[in-house]
DNA sequence: TTGGGTGCAAAGGCTTTGCATGTGA
DNA sequence: TCACATGCAAAGCCTTTGCACCCAA
């Protein structure tokens, strides 16, 4: 995903920080896997193959340095770890976060785009005067999979 | 509220449970709460005062079982704690969970039902085969009193 | 050269668990 | 009576932090 590594080293240079050698194979891990959820240490196992003297602190300080970037995306299923996927994000404008199908049988998760909360934030903005910048829903049910293992 | 304590009783029995007066204590406690998110801690220091004796490791036990047994909602800010408030279901029927609007400038929590997302979950049924049964929704931004104070 | 970055180990902080004692039914 | 519940303390577990060394710019 060079694309991805260009603009990372763009974003970092521009706020004075350094492109090394572990914050771009993260990225690549991450990168290559588009749509799967990590945790820092499925991440720390990935990258330690191509680059195996790296630390597990430096994985969980470069993942939340790409998560402040926006380069990467966090999600917490509640089960005592926090997961990242590369962001999906391809434009400056404001992106919405796309949302996840969690099954309650297999744990894979699906992820699906939805603008149908718009007019639900529009609404709220109106009534409560709550300005709503971001949001983040989880749907938890039965895949298609699993409905037919049954 | 002693609607809530009365149901609270009946299933603990129907499962062979006990009612201690430690649960009833911690139940007590939301439940005169209501749309309040506490922390483990606050919750316990909230029992310490009509139950000094009670120890933390109870009220973990206590808000597990009651997070099981539908009387009590979980809510995860990301924060390192886990919330639980008082649960608003009044009838055996399927209860949609309430969303929460999250204010990024002074924390505060609000809720609101919305049956929105029953269109989303037919379309999502339909054209994926994925079966919603729960959700959770938040909704982060800037309240009406924080965006005043601007 | 040099200030940010890394690795290692230790510390943090919320939550769970083991075990002896207590108690509701 | 007796299985379930509690309290205390210790352990678990993910994550963060301190510090000396390293390295990209």
């Amino acid at each position: 995903m060079p694309n991805n590594q260009e603009y990372f080293k763009s974003v970092l240079k521009q706020r004075g920080l350094k492109v090394t050698n572990q914050r771009a194979a993260i990225l690549e891990v991450l990168s290559s896997r588009p749509g799967k959820h990590m945790t820092a240490e499925e991440i720390y196992d990935c990258v330690k193959k191509t680059y195996p003297d790296i630390g597990l602190a430096t994985v969980y300080r470069t993942i939340q340095l790409l998560s402040e970037l926006g380069l990467i995306d966090k999600l917490n299923l509640d089960d005592g770890y926090v997961r990242y996927e590369i962001g999906v994000k391809k434009s400056e404008e404001v992106c919405h976060r796309h949302h996840h199908l969690i099954c309650l049988d297999c744990g894979k998760i699906y992820a699906f785009q939805d603008d149908l909360l718009e007019n639900l934030e529009k609404r709220i903005a109106e009534t409560l005067g709550f300005e709503v910048v971001d949001h983040e829903v989880k749907l938890y049910g039965h895949c298609k999979k699993c409905l037919g293992h049954k």
